[in-house]
DNA sequence: TTCAATAATGATAACAATTATCATTATTAT
DNA sequence: ATAATAATGATAATTGTTATCATTATTGAA
């Protein structure tokens, strides 16, 4: 007799916590972009037993779950946003602000047509899009032209 | 009497080295978007003696001077492209493979006023742009599909 | 062609953001 | 209440990249 056990690896059972409630209740109700040193910086204000592994775990499977948005920050730390609702990132190359670029619905839908356009011509089918936009914004261009 | 001595940094004259010559004819010469780290291994062939601080330091003049492009990886290393005609980048979130997505020129020049219309509306002036559009790439859908 | 002046190099230390480890605590289903 | 196990917080480890610095190479002028 063959007894054949298949152990399949099963997604965890996720549990409730505080930490991530409070993290992911805090980016709902903030219009800005923080850094995980950011939000732990805010959120040990109320708890200050708070650690910063918990902070980067939770922003991680926040991420994954797309309750929120992770904008890679290259070279600098990534950002994160609450608002799910799509939109595109501006990046100031010079100050490092980071903006949000919101198009109006149907100026989205064209968008997303155009890119499924582009991607049955190449390689790729594009699912979910995280697009940044990187530049100089209106003050440090204002300030560049100000020195010459 | 009162001396009044302006010392203003002046930008270093540039010179000539064998290493960024290597570095910029390499990446001109090649299809792919290597990393730093890959750039450093395939050039240590040539000349053995190269340093891996030579290389990021020169893939940074060379960015500077527009001359390559710098992709940014995010968690991942930032990748190098020779070729600075313009076009997008696509990244496949689950295979970290990176596709080159060119558009024909109206389309680009298309994209380009659209984007500056976007500027106009909100807040920045976008100069220079590096768009990176992430997904899942045509692979890497096939084989989820397979296993559902 | 030789000689400063100084930019570039290569080895390696330092850094900064993020992830992994692990003993302890909290949540959950029974 | 209990047992199973997910989540936490402290901190070590990792990784990509940058800074430091003594040495070497390039350059323009004597």
């Amino acid at each position: 007799m063959i007894i054949v056990i298949i152990i399949e690896r099963v997604k965890a059972m996720q549990k409730y916590s505080k930490q991530r409630e409070m993290i992911l209740k805090s980016l709902k109700n903030r219009e800005d972009h923080p850094t995980a040193e950011k939000l732990y910086l805010d959120l040990k204000k109320e708890m200050p037993e708070i650690g910063i592994a918990t902070i980067y775990r939770n922003l991680q499977i926040l991420t994954e779950q797309n309750e929120i948005l992770k904008i890679n920050g290259g070279k600098e730390s990534d950002r994160f946003d609450g608002n799910t609702k799509k939109h595109f990132h501006f990046v100031c190359e010079k100050c490092k602000n980071l903006y949000d670029v919101f198009l109006e619905d149907d100026k989205m839908e064209q968008w997303e047509k155009w890119l499924e356009n582009i991607a049955k011509n190449t390689i790729a089918d594009i699912q979910t899009t995280n697009i940044t936009i990187n530049g100089t914004c209106k003050n440090c261009k204002k300030k560049e032209e100000e020195i010459k």
